[in-house]
DNA sequence: CTCAAAAATGTAACCGCTTACATTTGTTAA
DNA sequence: TTAACAAATGTAAGCGGTTACATTTTTGAG
């Protein structure tokens, strides 16, 4: 049988409280010579704390919660492998939900909260979903929210920098390469990164003194397919534009097929921008030009902020935090230098 | 307060006993009027059941631990979402520890282990480690391994079938496209699926007459880099094969890097073989021929594998699963065929 | 050496649910 | 009607820790 706490105090003469005492982290008062007395028969007998009897007793688990979205491809692997470097050196587990056929997000978190599952949530949000802010208020397990969104302002939120990242490229391919005529693939049309990434580009075409063309927006879905359709798409307006920037680089990478399978060479006929920077734009050719997205970086930020929130759990004032974390540009070769 | 039974027992004017019968899963012995009136209290209170207390009055957590490898690319991301979407739907959550800078896999399942943290795990293991067997031997939560091994029998096990895989395909090449000089880049040599891909090479070459030739066997470490720095060696032997099968898709990738920056073309120059079918492959131009592994139905499968075994623990007869999953041959341009 | 304060340890309730066993209530057959 | 048995419910002891509070031991100033 697994060695109990009372095996040990039994074993050292004391008490239970004692052992629990000499055993636990926060530095409490027990003699010197006690503590290694107990520490000695706690390793002889090969005892490991019951994680179990451990949080019922002090009513938390040491785990933090992570919910993703549908998860599909690179990016998320990313982000679990960030979470998970920080939770571990924390000394929390992780535990992972992610939303597939049979269950959504709102679900996922529910699960994790009236259960008390966890000590706290990362919670990434594509998307507004009707229940969230109605659950979200009504536990109040800590939670540190992943997205680019601004109705949550009281939540500590880390969010890539979408509309910097959007507006550098834009800026770029204006500035530095002359290009005038570029139009965008967007993603799904609630989603918050798509939101800001248009927004990015907007922006910079305005700036630049250049007049948004609603026909050159399209809306995509962020997968390959959806890229490869919207790319046709364009590519057979009566006019069209020189640039084509996709929200993402799955969908960057639908519009190398759809450019290959139309015959339209990349970048002499057209250019495209992608977004995200993950493992396969580096194996399109011509290289991919794109926004660098230092995910795991999301991951491991939003951690530390869940558990600094967890380690001073009473100190309620710590304002909410929001934290952005910036892009970087890529270039490639698949946006070609206009002379003017 | 949040609502306990005691709660429900006092308002219902029943004992704790019956609560707990009443609203738990197995068909107890309760009078349909009282368990109609509680559950109507219950709902009122809007009443969940504390999950620690239910986990240390049951000794189990209802979560399921997944250990994997060092993270990296589709691979996983596709593991974990089979293994979460089976684990949800019976009732199980998903610890997930992927090790990393600061841990290893014999550290991520002790953990588990000993704080009887999980009710069972599901266990990836890409090669040997020193400790494994013992820990596993000392502690006796079902286990269902991931990996083409066979030092652990006596568990649980789901494998690709990378014999099959790798000696298909390179039969394939012999057979179909008259190919004799084919070339091996390795994995990591400890790691069990590259070995097991190296004995369906070999025995592909061997039942067709062709004679092994060491020089021609590369070893690699499943990276892109390691695929370029194993290319660029077979590439400037003095006798170059023909063909170069690397023992997974990264490494097929770095050839391809590999072979432009040295002026070799695909499949004129030189043929690559990959194995793994990951997304990027299919970016690769010429598209690359490969095997295909369903990655998501090794999560599912194992998931499925140690789900029953929970659910039938105290029947130890049951003898342990060894389940091969199949693969198959993705045919791409990056082999020619050869005129004979 | 004495005594008050500080340090060390002990006692036992508690976290919220489950369950073996005891008791009460209901049902059925003679 | 009642004995015998089944069904429904209650009692209370866990599960294995933590911790408030009580008690004992140690320490050190006077």
């Amino acid at each position: 049988m697994k060695a109990t706490i009372y095996d040990i105090a039994n074993k050292a003469g004391v008490s239970t409280a004692t052992v629990s005492r000499a055993l636990g982290d926060k530095q409490e008062t027990v003699r010197p010579e006690t503590r290694d007395r107990i520490l000695q028969i706690s390793n002889q007998l090969n005892y490991r704390p019951n994680s179990l009897a451990k949080n019922l007793a002090k009513s938390t688990t040491s785990a933090i919660g992570l919910v993703l979205p549908e998860i599909q491809g690179d990016f998320y692997t990313e982000i679990v492998k960030g979470v998970d470097e920080i939770a571990f050196s924390g000394g929390y587990h992780l535990i992972v939900a992610s939303s597939h056929s049979r269950r959504n997000i709102v679900e996922s978190l529910l699960g994790f909260m009236r259960e008390s599952l966890v000590d706290g949530v990362i919670l990434m949000i594509p998307s507004m979903n009707g229940h969230l802010e109605e659950v979200l208020a009504n536990y109040k397990i800590p939670v540190v929210i992943i997205n680019d969104i601004h109705a949550f302002d009281k939540y500590d939120i880390v969010s890539i920098d979408n509309f910097q990242g959007a507006y550098s490229i834009i800026n770029y391919t204006i500035k530095s390469l002359n290009h005038s005529k570029i139009s965008m693939i967007t993603g799904p049309s609630g989603n918050y990164d798509s939101q800001m990434r248009k927004k990015g580009y907007t922006a910079a075409l305005k700036d630049a003194g250049i007049t948004i063309r609603k026909d050159w927006i399209i809306e995509g879905d962020f997968t390959i397919k959806g890229g490869e359709l919207a790319c046709s798409r364009i590519l057979s307006l009566k006019e069209k534009p020189d640039v084509i920037f996709a929200a993402n680089d799955n969908m960057a990478a639908g519009c190398y097929n759809a450019s290959e399978s139309l015959g339209f060479k990349i970048p002499e006929d057209i250019c495209i921008i992608g977004f995200d920077h993950i493992e396969l734009g580096n194996f399109l050719r011509p290289k991919l030009t794109t926004v660098h997205v230092p995910v795991s970086e999301i991951g491991k930020t939003s951690t530390k902020l869940l558990i600094k929130r967890l380690r001073n759990k009473d100190d309620k004032s710590i304002e909410p935090q929001h934290i952005k974390i910036s892009t970087g540009i890529i270039i490639g070769d698949s946006v070609s230098k206009l002379n003017n």
